[in-house]
DNA sequence: TGCTGTGAATAGATTCACAGCT
DNA sequence: AGCTGTGAATCTATTCACAGCA
């Protein structure tokens, strides 16, 4: 049991824990792990694998009991409390992360804001007071927020990231277009918008390769 | 050469592209693997053995024209044209789209706009005009649009993939925190904050849990 | 009987290491 | 001398298949 387990399997147990929520609310007290992979795309030896890794937490013959696999995977991803964000970059990306309802209701409140702009500073967003960049490390010392989100332009995202580790953030969410390098094992995750979309330009231009292909 | 090439080796491509063009602006001639290799936090026998699926691009001894690598990746990855996005539900994250220059600027253009909310609709934001859900297939069949972008609730984003590939688009970004499942080969590219969230609170979590365990 | 938990087998991705050009 | 291109080796993830319990 244990050891390292790898991004895709803690992906995949995130998404088992939103169809579990969904089957607890639904009711249901028991569910297989064939149940448990349909909707994330995965087999059920996937699920049971991915489990194991942590412990055993089925009975066998009757399957996981819902409510009891929901608070262990709450326990296992940090889910049973919830997480402060600081935001740096109120712009067209912060903005919308402000007002997305979507985050609170799943644990990660929003709890401090920065920008560089004047025009900006002192304004309110969502309810929210957008501090100057100055004050980012004392504020975020006031508040203990956890994780620093990054939605800046890309020129100085590695510099704002730098400024979260030091102002003690545990982990970062960037969403600047650049590969920003782990340092003192503060994690960082990327979301990269055109990335996607390069790789769904791949496969469009692949298919049309290979369809214009034969002899 | 050639083959079927996994996701990661694609995302990779797209980061050599983006610092090739970087070093072609900046008027370098040259390239090595392992110049390539940093930014995106590969090592260079990944990024030889990445592009060796291609073809062979390189000069021994010398390393790679960067003029000619950032031609072959762009055809590669089908970035020698621009693409046509069609976004369906204009909320936070769909304004945050539409305002967002990046998109653009690098080839990705989105020539419609749709969604229920009548108040919106026919209204214009960032110059183009919103449209209802029911012109759907019609307009997208009249400007061509080859990506649709799922920017709506959960609850419907999987009926609006349907649609959007009924309507003959190539290719779907979904920013619903939903596995949307592909059909017709359709590709579908998933961007789901929470996710990523998720897997934050899980390295954290994890942490605590390994600094807490010893002896 | 039904479904879990898990070693063993397979498939897949990454890294190594070196022959072969320039 | 330097750096690519690539088979071979290694490491990692997924799938198989079945013993073992409810």
């Amino acid at each position: 049991m244990s050891g390292r387990i790898s991004d895709s399997t803690v992906r995949r147990l995130s998404l088992y824990l939103r169809m579990l929520r969904d089957l607890e609310r639904a009711g249901a007290e028991f569910v297989s792990s064939s149940q448990l992979a349909e909707p994330s795309g995965a087999t059920s030896a996937q699920v049971r694998k991915d489990l194991s890794h942590f412990g055993s937490f089925g009975k066998r013959g009757r399957g996981y009991s819902v409510e009891g696999l929901v608070r262990a995977l709450e326990k296992i991803l940090g889910l049973s409390r919830s997480w402060r964000l600081a935001l740096v970059g109120v712009g067209k990306i912060g903005s919308a992360l402000l007002g997305y309802g979507g985050l609170a209701a799943r644990g990660f409140d929003v709890v401090a804001a920065f920008d560089v702009d004047e025009a900006k500073i002192g304004t309110r967003a969502h309810g929210l007071r957008i501090r100057p960049m100055t004050d980012l490390g004392a504020v975020i010392a006031e508040c203990g927020a956890e994780i620093g989100v990054v939605a800046t332009p890309t020129e100085v995202a590695a510099e704002i990231a730098a400024e979260l580790e030091r102002a003690g953030v545990g982990a970062i969410l960037n969403f600047a277009p650049i590969e920003l390098s782990e340092v003192n094992g503060v994690p960082i995750r990327t979301v990269d918008i055109v990335l996607e979309l390069e790789g769904l330009s791949y496969l469009m231009s692949e298919e049309g390769r290979r369809a214009g292909s034969g002899p």
